[in-house]
DNA sequence: TAGATTGTTAATCGATTAACAATC
DNA sequence: TAGATTGTTAATCGATTAACAATC
């Protein structure tokens, strides 16, 4: 089974689109309609689902509920999923308070930060100083790790996370970080989002 | 030329690791230098430059200066770009401060949202009602938009900036737009990242 | 049954990598 | 000059698309 990373993009663009469709009464779907949704084609989503062994029927389609089900099981949701944040600026405070993870079965555990004033061990989510990192990952064996610290500080918070046995990190932070272990790192630069989109802009008024 | 998507996204890359060997005082570069900073192949280097038509010297590598400059004319630096935020939830608001879009030459132009406590007309960037949002970024020739508002409202905020001649919009709303026009569009979507990590973190811990 | 859709194989397309002549 | 690096062409690799037999 080669699955590349585009292909568990799209699964994770399915499972959205069908949780929709579900909600508008669909029960069954066929690759077309999901090729529709996601702006993929049909061969491409049965290509999609072939690799994952997810089956339909022919002539059928495919069940809606039974679909979603296989594909929570792909990104695990029977599970909770502790995530810690480290870095409580503009964006940090954001995913603190963000409300989309729950329904992904995504836990904010604890946060982090250097900055006493940010303390806080009542709130919902308790706020820890950044000494705490490595000693909190491993007592609570979490696995994911949201990095929005500064970039100067963004690879020494990293080498903590992998020490303490993170295993899939979201970076915030405007710099590529090192990375020779197994940790997998999804990076998302938001300055680099803007300025892709200008270049587009840009390259438009120019033709 | 065929500069595909990856090229660009490249190049920014290129772009900030220069910046970074610049500050470290570098003054020239070498294709495998830049390969090495941004996690690439040299002929990988060569090749996008080339796609570009940015060139160097054989035996000399590139001076860091005029590729900088190169790049910064691709992403139209030398101008500032003007952006709308529609929805300051916490990640419009946090988008709203954020410190990192200035020294990309990007200006937060003015902020939209529907709840009017949130009105703001004497804050460093305005905050105005939903129903300004098309007025505001015709007098203001805004191309740019950032689209932070709940996934049920994020397809008639695009409709209104779509119209009004915004040619690349930044959406974190988790669903997907629909758009035949030529306006780019670049999707975040937070609980898809997590998700995805959570993927691999499930197939590292089963092999 | 006839018609439509799946699942998979083969063909195509595009992007990355390797190789190397040009040349500083 | 000899050695090293660019710029580009050709080869490879991988992902997407097309096609179609199987079958419900």
């Amino acid at each position: 089974m080669s699955t590349n990373k585009n292909c568990i993009v799209r699964i994770s663009r399915y499972k959205n689109a069908l949780n929709r469709l579900k909600s508008l009464g669909f029960v069954k779907v066929f690759s077309s309609n999901l090729a529709d949704a996601t702006g993929t084609s049909s061969a491409q989503v049965r290509k999609d689902f072939s690799l994952f062994g997810i089956t339909g029927n022919k002539r059928g389609g495919y069940n809606v509920d039974d679909l979603i089900e296989q594909m929570n099981q792909i990104f695990g949701k029977h599970l909770v999923h502790k995530v810690v944040i480290v870095g409580l600026g503009n964006i940090g405070k954001a995913l603190l308070r963000y409300k989309g993870f729950e329904k992904e079965s995504i836990k904010v555990a604890a946060a982090f930060d250097i900055d006493s004033s940010k303390f806080n061990d009542d709130s919902i989510v308790p706020v820890y100083p950044l000494e705490k990192l490595g000693e909190f990952i491993k007592e609570n064996e979490i696995k994911l790790g949201v990095i929005s610290v500064p970039d100067v500080a963004a690879q020494q918070v990293f080498e903590i996370m992998k020490k303490s046995g993170i295993k899939g990190v979201l970076n915030f932070a405007p710099i590529s970080l090192n990375n020779e272990s197994g940790v997998v790192i999804n990076n998302i630069n938001l300055e680099m989002e803007l300025e892709n989109l200008v270049y587009y802009v840009i390259a438009a008024e120019k033709s």
